[in-house]
DNA sequence: TCCTGTGAAACGGTTCACAGCC
DNA sequence: GGCTGTGAACCGTTTCACAGGA
């Protein structure tokens, strides 16, 4: 097996083939041509024996007694994960947590291209962020049209959230980052991941209750 | 059964324990006094099947024929998951993402009180954030020991993250909350939780390519 | 009848241990 | 000797199906 991907990844495996992607990527700056397995569990705070198995399930490139070549497997990873290209965004929700995203240089350096920011707050409508101009949600639908993004970021109160989403997804939006406190309910052919940082605080509460 | 919990309590559990606590408030709010499994879970995005699962493990109090007690079963809630108190915080990074999570009113609502701020920028240090004053980072033991706290938030770039975190885990902090995307080597007694906004855009990316 | 509580089965992910190759 | 690749065992979680109480 050379180039497809084996069995079927799950969400678990593709948070950790990030870390390795950027593991990757520090090791490359740095110099080195290869890292065994250990090495790159070190770096992405996992165990060597996860990382054979995440990497033989890609048909990977190891070699024994060596290790992985840093750049051939860095390819195979960006390109396994979608990387290799660029994606466009829209913001949805220019407050506090939407600006942050959208000067997140993270975003840009992975590819991720914000093209379209709404909000609807009269006073951040018209604004010129960087080469965007913030619009207002009811604008959505005719923005996409003209200039279609295939991933919305939602950064919106939890009340809009479900109301927003939908005229996203309507709009042709294949994938949803939700920041909003809420679970959404949208149509399968629509991917959405869920960012909840109140869930990550009372998650750490629970632990230290629960020693 | 009645108070403890029963089995040990992992981490997936625990996120859907939050997701339930939410909707029995707002349940709560709407005038509810018993919800049905069915109910909860569409309104926490699950099944009734897990949904009964995990409260039958913490001994609930659910009635055959009738649901759970709405009430009753919300302070069980926040009594396990350790939010009948308050918590106080170290915001450390007072940038972009810093900023939005210092405005997150959920935080405060949910009973987190952000107690120091801390940076590194000569021109942030100094600055009154509402009744805190941000502080560099060189003072953050002196503070702490000053005003100890339990949970740190970490929201400085990659490149500072591991020294900043161990820092805070000698100056007493037991849990952090980490928004760099670095894995961090703390000692076990110190919990972690990470929030990789990046990550979870790339997995968005890998479910568009491989629908 | 409605709905919870729960053993049992199914599933998926992680760890182990070692065979195989350089 | 060093290190990868991988079947097998292990473990926690989710789903199923149904017994049992209101």
């Amino acid at each position: 097996m050379a180039t497809g991907v084996g069995r079927r990844i799950g969400e678990p495996t593709v948070r950790r083939l990030s870390n390795y992607l950027r593991a990757l990527q520090q090791a490359r700056d740095a110099g080195y041509e290869h890292l065994s397995s250990e090495e790159l569990a070190r770096a992405s705070g996992t165990t060597a024996a996860q990382v054979r198995k995440d990497l033989s399930a890609l048909g990977s490139f190891g070699r024994r007694g060596l290790g992985y070549p840093v750049g051939e497997l860095l390819e195979h990873l960006r390109r396994i994960l979608g990387l290799d290209r660029r994606w466009n965004v829209a913001l949805i929700g220019a407050g506090r947590i939407g600006t942050a995203l959208f000067g997140y240089p993270e975003f840009r350096r992975r590819g991720f291209e914000i093209r379209h920011v709404f909000d609807v707050d009269p006073a951040k409508v018209g604004q010129a962020w960087g080469s965007v101009r913030v619009r207002h949600v009811d604008e959505l639908e005719a923005a996409l049209a003209q200039e279609p993004v295939e991933i919305a970021i939602l950064a919106v109160p939890a009340a809009a959230a479900q109301t927003v989403a939908e005229k996203a997804a309507r709009a042709g939006v294949h994938a949803v980052l939700n920041f909003a406190p809420v679970p959404l309910r949208l149509p399968p052919r629509v991917a959405v991941r869920n960012v909840n940082m109140t869930i990550e605080l009372e998650s750490l509460c629970f632990q230290l209750c629960n020693p």
